[in-house]
DNA sequence: GACAGAGTAA
DNA sequence: TCGGCTACTCTGTC
C-alpha cells in the first residue's frame, strides 16, 4: 500500500473527529478513478474504512441516485460523507480571500485563523456564535438560537449579521441558515422582564404577543390577577454613557468614522477594505418605538423562572434590561473605580456587551482565570452603581472580592459587607454592596438569628446588579433559587469554564441570560494578559507489586492505587525539585485528601484541605506568596475554585476529579496570572502525572478535552530524565514501596469498610470470596498469596511501623472511635508539618 | 474554637 | 451512561 495515500486519508479520519470540518471541499477530493486502484484489504483502521467504501461507490451510486429526498449533486466520495457532503454549495471564485466555511445542517461554523481576516472575523463568530473547538489553525463556531439571541441583544440586525456571514463566507450562505437567523432573531426582544418595586412583570409593547403569552398552558395561569397595565414608556438614549476606566464605552457602538481604539486593535492589520465590514454594525439601535405603549402583566417571583423557561421554549426570549440611570427608586451608590485600574481591551469588549445600549444586560461572562474577572465585575458594578449582592463558592473568596473591591474603587469600606458563617455584617447607609456564598443564600434549614435578619434584609429590597462569580455552579438544583429569591435588576455571571458534564448548563440562558462574551485563550496569552502554558502529561509506569494489586481489586479501591503509586510519586518529587531550583512556585493537586497528606507529608510542604481553618489558610498562602523558603503547596480540590494564588508557575497534578474538564481548565488557570509572564520566554508549566496502564489515562484524556479545544496542546512525557540520579529519592527501594503498598492497602480498606481490617492482618484469611469481586476467586488468591509474601500478615513487620500499630489498637472497639483517633493523629501530623510556616 | 451533623455538588 | 464517593460549607452546641 502506497504510504502516502495511507498517511492523507488518515489525517482527514483524525482530523474529522476533533475540529477539522473537511465541509464541502469538492475539488480538493480526488476521483473514484484515483482510489479504484486500491485493493480491497481488510479494514482496520477509520482511514481503511473510508477507501473500502470509497471501492463500493461505483455500486452504490446508481441505488443512491435513485433514493428519495432531495437530489442533490453527488461526486465520488459524497457517499463516504454521508449527510455531511456539502459539495454542492458552490464556492465563490475568490474564496481563498474569504476565511469561512458553513455548514448548513448543523451550523456550524469553522474560520480559517490563518487568514487575514482572521481577527475581524473571530471578533465577529464569538459574537453570533458560540466557539467550539479554538486549536491553531482552523477554529469551529456553532451557530444557535441562543448565540443569536445573545447577538440581537447586543444591537446586531439580522440582516447585517447575513451579511458580514457572506462576506466572510467561501460560498453563499445557505438557504437553511439564513431562515434560521431570521427566525431566530425577529421575535428577540419583543418581551421583557421588568422588576418594579420588588415585583416582577412581563412587558411587550406588542399586544398580540402579550395575548398570545396569557393564552399559554403555563405561562398564563401565573400571572396575578388584574395586574394588566399599559404604561407609556420613554426609552432611553444610549449617549454619554461611559464605562468607567475606558476611554469610551466603545465595543459595537463606535461611530463609523472613528478610529478605533489603538488598544483594541492593536495587533490588528487586515486590509483597510475591511474595516467596513463593522461599518454596518454600528448603526444605532433601532429605539425608534420610542415612547412606544408597554402592556404587562404582573407575576410572581416564583413564577418567574417558569415563565422565562417558556417563553425561551416559545422561541420568544425574555429580555431582560436595567436602565439603571432612571432608576430613581433605588439609592445611587457612591463608588467609582480608582484611576489607577486600566481596563485591558478584552474586558473592555465584554463589558460593552453588557451595557451595549445604555442599558445593563444581563448575561454571562467568560474569561479565564487570571484574565481579571473579578475587575469585569467591580467596573460592572462602577457602572451601574446601586446596590450590589455577589455570590461566591467558597468563604474565601468572599474576603477577595471585598479586597479587590477596596484595591479597584474607591468604595467606602463600610459600605461593602460581607454575609458569610462568621462574619455577619451590615453596611451603615442606604445602599451599598454585600458580598456572600451560594450556601449561605440557599440555605433551607433552620438558620441562626442573624442570619435569618440578613436574609431578610437581602429578600427585602431590590438590587441593582447580582454578580454570579463561577456562574457554572448556577444550575445546581438549589443554587439557581438565588436568580430569583433575590430581587435584581440585573444579573452578571463570571466564569472560566462555561462547563458542567451534565446537561445542565443551557439552563443558564435563562437563569441569568445569554453568554455576552467568551474570550480566546490563546490569543489572551499571545497578547501577554495571561501566561503562556506548556502543557504535559507524564506517563509513570505502575510498579509491579501496586500493578498486580490494582488488576485484582474492584474499580472503586484502584484509584487509591494509582494516585499513589510510587513512580508517581517519584515523578512529583522529581518535577518539585526541578522547579524549585529554577525559582518556580509550584502548586500540587490532589482530589484525594488521602494521598495529598501522604505527599505532603513525605516531602515536607505544606498543604490545605478543607479541614485546614480560615486562619492558617491564610498564613499558608501568605508564605507561598511572600517566603523565599516555601516554594510549594499542596492543595485539595478546595483549590480548584476561588482560591486565589497570584505568583504559581507551576502546577503539578496528582489525583484528579474523574473525566471533569471543568477542573482540568480551573485548575490551569491557576499559573495564568504569573507575573513573570512578559519576561522573554517565559512559560508557565502544567504537568498532569497520570499512572500507566490504568483508567488515569482514559479519564486524562477526556480532561484535556476543553483545553484542547482553547487550543493548548499536550506533550507526553515517558521518562523524566535524570530521575535517579535524585538525591533522597523515595521509595527507591523495593522495601520501601512494599511499606507503601501495604499502608495504602490497609488505608484504602479502612474507608472502605472497617470489619476488613480484621480479617487482614489478624483474622483467618477466607480466601477471595471474602473481597469483592467474586468471579476471579483464582486471581484473587494469588493476589492474596504475593500480599502475604510482602509483609500483610506478618506481625513482625506490624511491629516496625510503629504509628500504625497505635491505628490498631483504637480500631478494635467500635467504628467511631477508630475514626476520631485517625483523624486526631493526622491532625497533629499536620500541624507538626505546618508550624514551621509559623516562624 | 472544636466538633458533630446535615445537606449539597460533582 | 449512571451512580457512587468524597470534599466542602454551614449551623448549633459544648
Amino acid at each position: 500500500m502506497p504510504p502516502k495515500r495511507k498517511a492523507s486519508t488518515s489525517t482527514r479520519g483524525d482530523s474529522s473527529k476533533r475540529a477539522t470540518p473537511a465541509p464541502s471541499a469538492p475539488q480538493s477530493v480526488g476521483s473514484s478513478d484515483e482510489y479504484s486502484e486500491e485493493g480491497e484489504e481488510a479494514s482496520e483502521t477509520e482511514a481503511e474504512n473510508i477507501n473500502n467504501a470509497i471501492n463500493r461507490f461505483s455500486v452504490d451510486k446508481f441505488t443512491q441516485k435513485s433514493r428519495g429526498g432531495k437530489s442533490r449533486p453527488q461526486d465520488s466520495v459524497s457517499r463516504v460523507f454521508g449527510k455531511n457532503d456539502f459539495s454542492y454549495l458552490a464556492l465563490k471564485p475568490d474564496h481563498d480571500n474569504r476565511p469561512l466555511w458553513i455548514n448548513p445542517a448543523k451550523g456550524r461554523i469553522y474560520l480559517e485563523s490563518f487568514s487575514p481576516l482572521w481577527q475581524h472575523a473571530q471578533d465577529f463568530l464569538t459574537t453570533i456564535a458560540e466557539p467550539q473547538s479554538r486549536p491553531s489553525f482552523l477554529h469551529e463556531y456553532s451557530l444557535t438560537t441562543h448565540s443569536l439571541y445573545a447577538a440581537v441583544s447586543v444591537g446586531l440586525d439580522p440582516n447585517d449579521i447575513i451579511t458580514v456571514l457572506d462576506r466572510l463566507s467561501k460560498s453563499p450562505i445557505p438557504e437553511e441558515i439564513r431562515n434560521f437567523i431570521q427566525e431566530c432573531t425577529h421575535s428577540y426582544g419583543k418581551v421583557k422582564l421588568v422588576l418594579k418595586h420588588n415585583r416582577y412583570f412581563v412587558e411587550s409593547s406588542d399586544p398580540e404577543m402579550l395575548q398570545k403569552l396569557l393564552k399559554d398552558e403555563i405561562v398564563g395561569p401565573l400571572r396575578i390577577e388584574g395586574s394588566e397595565g399599559i404604561t407609556k414608556e420613554k426609552a432611553p438614549k444610549m449617549g454619554g454613557l461611559v464605562i468607567p476606566g475606558t476611554k469610551n464605552a466603545a465595543g459595537m457602538k463606535q461611530q463609523p468614522g472613528q478610529v478605533p481604539d489603538q488598544r483594541v486593535t492593536r495587533d490588528e492589520d487586515g486590509p483597510a477594505k475591511e474595516d467596513d465590514i463593522f461599518v454596518t454594525l454600528r448603526e444605532e439601535d433601532d429605539d425608534d418605538d420610542d415612547a412606544d405603549q408597554v402592556h404587562s402583566f404582573e407575576v410572581p417571583t416564583s413564577g418567574v423562572e417558569a415563565v422565562q423557561k417558556r417563553c425561551l421554549d416559545l422561541g420568544f426570549p425574555v429580555l431582560e434590561e436595567y436602565d439603571f440611570r432612571n432608576d430613581e427608586a433605588n439609592a445611587n451608590l457612591d463608588i467609582d473605580l480608582k484611576p489607577s485600574a486600566q481596563i485591558r481591551s478584552y474586558q473592555e469588549k465584554s463589558l460593552s456587551k453588557m451595557f451595549g445600549n445604555g442599558r445593563a444586560k444581563s448575561g454571562i461572562i467568560v474569561l479565564p482565570c487570571g484574565a481579571g474577572k473579578t475587575l469585569v465585575g467591580i467596573t460592572a458594578a462602577c457602572t451601574i452603581k446601586k446596590g450590589v449582592v455577589i455570590l461566591c463558592t467558597s468563604s474565601m473568596s468572599v474576603v477577595q472580592w471585598r479586597q479587590q473591591f477596596l484595591q479597584w474603587s474607591n468604595i467606602n469600606p463600610n459600605d461593602i459587607a460581607i454575609f458569610t458563617s462568621d462574619h455577619k455584617e451590615k453596611f451603615s447607609r442606604n445602599t451599598g454592596i454585600i458580598v456572600s456564598t451560594y450556601s449561605m443564600v440557599t440555605q433551607t434549614r433552620a438558620r441562626s438569628y442573624d442570619a435569618q435578619k440578613m436574609m431578610d434584609f437581602l429578600t427585602s429590597r431590590e438590587w441593582g446588579l447580582m454578580i454570579l462569580d463561577e456562574v457554572h455552579v448556577v444550575p445546581a438544583s438549589i443554587f439557581r433559587k438565588v436568580t430569583h429569591s433575590i430581587a435584581t435588576h440585573s444579573k452578571l455571571g463570571l466564569t472560566a469554564t462555561l462547563l458542567r458534564e451534565d446537561d445542565k448548563i443551557t439552563d443558564l440562558n435563562f437563569l441569568i441570560g445569554p453568554k455576552l462574551y467568551e474570550a480566546n485563550w490563546m490569543e489572551l496569552a499571545d497578547q501577554g494578559h495571561i501566561a503562556k502554558v506548556q502543557c504535559a502529561e507524564v506517563w509513570c509506569p505502575m510498579t509491579s507489586e501496586f500493578y498486580q494489586e490494582y488488576l485484582n481489586e474492584s474499580s472503586r479501591k484502584r484509584a487509591l492505587l494509582y494516585i499513589m503509586n510510587p513512580r508517581k510519586f517519584q515523578a512529583c518529587q522529581f518535577l518539585i525539585d526541578y522547579h524549585e531550583k529554577r525559582g518556580d512556585k509550584v502548586i500540587v493537586f490532589s482530589d484525594n485528601v488521602y494521598a495529598l497528606e501522604k505527599y505532603a507529608l513525605k516531602l515536607n510542604k505544606a498543604y490545605i484541605y478543607g479541614g485546614t481553618p480560615q486562619g492558617e489558610r491564610m498564613r499558608i498562602l501568605e508564605n507561598f506568596q511572600h517566603n523565599e523558603q516555601v516554594n510549594t503547596v499542596f492543595l485539595s480540590k478546595i483549590g480548584d475554585t476561588s482560591l486565589d494564588l497570584p505568583e504559581a508557575t507551576c502546577l503539578i497534578q496528582i489525583s484528579s476529579h474523574y473525566g471533569s474538564r471543568r477542573q482540568e481548565a480551573q485548575r490551569l488557570g491557576r499559573i495564568l496570572r504569573a507575573k513573570r509572564r512578559n519576561d522573554e520566554g517565559f512559560n508557565a508549566f502544567f504537568y498532569s502525572l497520570v499512572s500507566k496502564d490504568t483508567n488515569e489515562m482514559y479519564y486524562s484524556s477526556r480532561r484535556q478535552a476543553f483545553l484542547v479545544d482553547q487550543g493548548y496542546a499536550f506533550k507526553v512525557i515517558t521518562h523524566l530524565s535524570g530521575i535517579d540520579q535524585l538525591p533522597g529519592l523515595a521509595y527507591a527501594t523495593a522495601a520501601e514501596r512494599r511499606e507503601l503498598l501495604q499502608e495504602v492497602m490497609l488505608q484504602n480498606e479502612t474507608s472502605a469498610d472497617i470489619e476488613r481490617i480484621d480479617g487482614d492482618l489478624f483474622g483467618e484469611r477466607t480466601g477471595g470470596g471474602s473481597r469483592g469481586v467474586g468471579q476471579k476467586k483464582g486471581v484473587k488468591r494469588t493476589a492474596g498469596m504475593l500480599k502475604d509474601l510482602s509483609g500483610g500478615q506478618d506481625m513482625a513487620y506490624i511491629e516496625y511501623n510503629k504509628s500504625r500499630n497505635k491505628e490498631l489498637k483504637g480500631k478494635g472497639a467500635q467504628r467511631n472511635p477508630f475514626f476520631k483517633k485517625l483523624d486526631r493523629e493526622n491532625e497533629k501530623r499536620r500541624k507538626q508539618a505546618q508550624s514551621m510556616l509559623k516562624d
